[in-house]
RNA sequence: GGUCCCAUCGUCUAGUGGCCUAGGACGUCGGCCUCUCACGCCGAAAACGCGGGUUCGAGUCCCGCUGGGACCA
């Protein structure tokens, strides 16, 4: 069996976007599964909207997926005059022509067929030139594009899809189709498919919306003495109106940056972007990378589009729900060395980080993430929600007062009296504190949610949070202590 | 306009003629747990676009329509 070469090709005029980070993903999956070869090409042809920003920006996108190339990047625009050779060598076969057809002769023949309702397609006038009228006009000086020379007859270009199966198209539907402008550049769909040859990409997968082009460029293989790579199209994410999603109707919510900026774990990113649109028959829906390498296959790509379920502004979602659980669900379900990672960094850019947790402060850390991680949904909630346990200044939510501290003035003297009872604790843990707050109401004759609620608020500013015990053992004694005595004026 | 592709709960999807009184997940709602919130658990509402066939039997096959999408122009 042939080594698979797999490639992903983004044309750097932009974000990476997470249609192309999906495109990337599986194509990723796949040489990883086969022990392929996943190759980056930068199609930046397009010189006036190629950017070197844009390149960064998808590189760096790919690296924080971790979706690592084995080849590249290589760039296109190094390449144009391989992309000229070829269609010099279609000329030279017979497989191609000039055409020296004027736009204004071309658009005349449009408006004609058009005004007639009937299709419009190139009718071949140049293709029937004699080598004299060719000469002829290039003596002029006449300028002329190239143009492949379809087979005019009954048969039609079939190939098999991995998704959409068995494919055919008539070889009358496809027109001559213009391979080199007239200033000498190749179309995209003469550079890819040469760029697919020189990389040797065995398994061309890439979005719905090459499924059209795909039988232009088999012929162009064909007529280049080369085998087609096997094709696999994947369906498109659309908008919940089932437009394309693109940065310039929907933001930042379409570039993997925006995900990265609130917060997504990497790997949760792509898990759910692997299940937009592809899925295994068991309904499965977390995988590890190495899991979600053995599970996949291009057989299970949805035929159908999908829908990023965003609705902006959207005050609670960001993004799709789906993705925001997934995150939630894997911030839980991570290892403590998986996690931690994550979490530093985001607290050394809050200036929240303190070297020690890597070091005697470690299990504290570690306990704290994971008493608080349940209800956080992002790694930013960490700096947020997650302020009073690694730091003094933090907010006070105004509902969270007004619930829990406003609630019964007799907190004024409840609370100093709590505060000195826990500072006498010589042992502050579970059980003691525990104890001490219970008997205290007992003592007074008040419901335990009415202290411990306080408590709540008055040590951490927030109405939710962990059990409260392990709150306060988290926070530690000192600070528990010093912060019920603050909150007297709160209340 | 031409060519091609697609169509199951709001969203992601399972389903390849009988196991479907259509399953799972997210979201929504209700309950349990409980010091709050979350997690977890239990439960509810929620879908086969429409019309014809084929068949003993169709979400599943065929045709048409409708709707959506892509490419080309």
């Amino acid at each position: 069996m042939e080594q698979v070469r797999v490639r992903f090709a983004p044309s750097p005029t932009g974000y990476l976007h997470i249609g192309g980070a999906r495109t990337a993903l599986y194509n990723w999956l796949f040489a990883r599964k086969n022990n392929g070869t996943f190759v980056l090409r930068i199609e930046d042809t397009d010189a006036e909207r190629s950017t070197k920003e844009s390149i960064r920006q998808i590189l760096d996108g790919m690296q924080w997926l971790g979706l690592n190339w084995d080849e590249g990047p290589f760039f296109q625009s190094e390449r144009i005059e391989t992309h000229r050779e070829a269609a010099r060598k279609l000329l030279e076969s017979g497989s191609a022509y000039k055409c020296f057809c004027t736009k204004e002769e071309l658009d005349a023949k449009r408006k004609k067929a058009q005004d007639a309702k009937e299709d419009y397609k190139y009718d071949g006038t140049c293709r029937k030139l004699s080598e004299q009228e060719i000469k002829q006009r290039e003596e002029q000086g006449l300028p002329y594009v190239v143009r492949f020379k379809t087979p005019k007859d009954d048969g039609c270009v079939a190939f098999d899809d991995r998704v959409y199966g068995h494919i055919e198209k008539n070889h009358v539907d496809i027109e001559d189709f213009v391979i080199l402008r007239s200033d000498g550049n190749p179309l995209y769909l003469l550079s890819s498919a040469v760029d697919d040859q020189t990389d040797r990409i065995t398994h061309v997968i890439r979005g719905q919306d090459g499924l059209g082009n795909t039988p232009k460029q088999i012929l162009i293989y064909e007529a280049l003495g080369h085998t087609p790579p096997v094709f696999a199209h994947m369906s498109l994410t659309l908008d919940t109106k089932k437009a394309k999603i693109s940065k310039r109707k929907h933001g930042e919510v379409v570039t993997v940056g925006y995900y990265k900026e609130h917060g997504m774990l990497p790997w949760a990113l792509c898990n759910f972007l692997a299940l937009l649109g592809w899925s295994t028959p068991d309904d499965r829906e977390f995988f590890t990378r190495e899991e979600l390498i053995e599970a996949f296959s291009l057989e299970g790509i949805a035929r159908h589009n999908s829908i990023l379920n965003y609705h902006p502004g959207d005050r609670k979602n960001w993004t799709d729900p789906k993705a925001i659980s997934m995150n939630a669900r894997y911030i839980s379900m991570l290892t403590m060395d998986e996690l931690v990672p994550y979490v530093r960094e985001e607290l050394r850019a809050q200036s929240l980080w303190d070297d020690a947790y890597d070091g005697d402060k470690k299990a504290w850390f570690e306990s704290t993430l994971d008493i608080i991680r349940t209800r956080l949904h992002t790694i930013k909630d960490f700096a947020t929600k997650g302020r009073p346990y690694f730091a003094d200044d933090f907010d006070f939510e105004e509902t969270a007062v007004r619930k829990n501290l406003k609630k019964d003035e007799k907190l004024k003297e409840y609370l100093p009296a709590l505060a000195d009872k826990l500072a006498e604790l010589q042992t502050f843990d579970i059980e003691n504190t525990e104890n001490v707050v219970r008997a205290m109401c007992e003592d007074l004759g008040v419901k335990p949610g009415l202290l411990i609620n306080a408590i709540r608020t008055a040590v951490t500013g927030q109405a939710a949070g962990p059990g409260l015990f392990e709150l306060l053992i988290a926070v530690g004694q000192q600070r528990a202590v010093e912060r019920l005595r603050k909150a007297v004026d709160l209340v």
